[in-house]
DNA sequence: TTATTCCCAATCAAATAAATCAACAAAACA
DNA sequence: TGTTTTGTTGATTTATTTGATTGGGAATAA
């Protein structure tokens, strides 16, 4: 399961999709609509930002807002930066990539599952972006 | 990423396939060989034992073994008995199912990708069975 | 210069995961 | 019988991760 702060950066991320033509949102007001906790959501927008998918403006009329083509993120670069590995095992995963310490992977018929597991997750994971998560309603 | 308990557990498992015909095999074999704590060992292999996955028999000859048909257990029971929720999110689980406190299903485009993540894991993971993870050797 | 807003490091608390301990119960076998 | 082997059980401990808060600081606009 996707942890909270990866939860919660998603809710954001649509909520600003959401607002993108109404200039900067103010983080207040994120957390209140999507009952988020105000700081932790400060914390999970800054990293956004740092990972340039977001932007932000201080002082009055200030507030946060998506970077241009921030919409055609893949939500799997989302997952692996708030959350990190999306495969199941760290033997099969692309990104972070662990060697199993008792099990020859070339002979080991839980890797290749996983392998394929992942392969089923990112072929979707990858192609959705965050734009896609609002264009139906 | 599954826990240690969950990657330990197919460990085991998948040791006790590739010795299945040689009758009960020790719990310190099995963490010998493996490299799993012998105690936190003890506990999963009792919880999958009742979980009707494997049979213990006590004192001397005795050990663990699979039950008849255990080898056609499925990889996503086993998961979701060890480790929980197959699903990225609550709302896109099967088994363990919670509504979104934030966000209508209806209209919730993460959901719907969530949904189809959690298919095409499953589509895996129902198919793939325990006999499956040693029958390549 | 003051109100507003984001920035950021440090840290706390709770939950969960991982591992260990100690005492016990059942079976095998001499 | 009784001693050894082995699994059973629950409590406890320890470590790690997660979730959230604290308390300021810095930039911006009016």
């Amino acid at each position: 399961m996707l942890n909270k702060k990866t939860q919660y950066a998603f809710q954001a991320l649509i909520y600003l999709v959401e607002h993108k033509d109404e200039g900067p949102v103010l983080i207040a007001e994120i957390a209140k609509e999507k009952k988020i906790p105000l700081k932790f959501l400060e914390n999970i927008l800054l990293e956004l930002r740092k990972m340039d998918i977001l932007e932000s403006k201080k002082g009055k009329g200030g507030g946060y807002f998506l970077k241009k083509n921030a919409t055609r993120t893949p939500l799997a670069t989302i997952i692996r930066k708030i959350e990190g590995p999306i495969a199941m095992l760290p033997c099969a995963s692309l990104y972070f990539y662990e060697r199993c310490k008792n099990c020859d992977e070339k002979h080991c018929g839980l890797h290749d599952t996983m392998v394929l597991v992942r392969d089923a997750t990112l072929k979707i994971l990858e192609r959705k972006t965050i734009g896609d998560l609002v264009e139906k309603a």
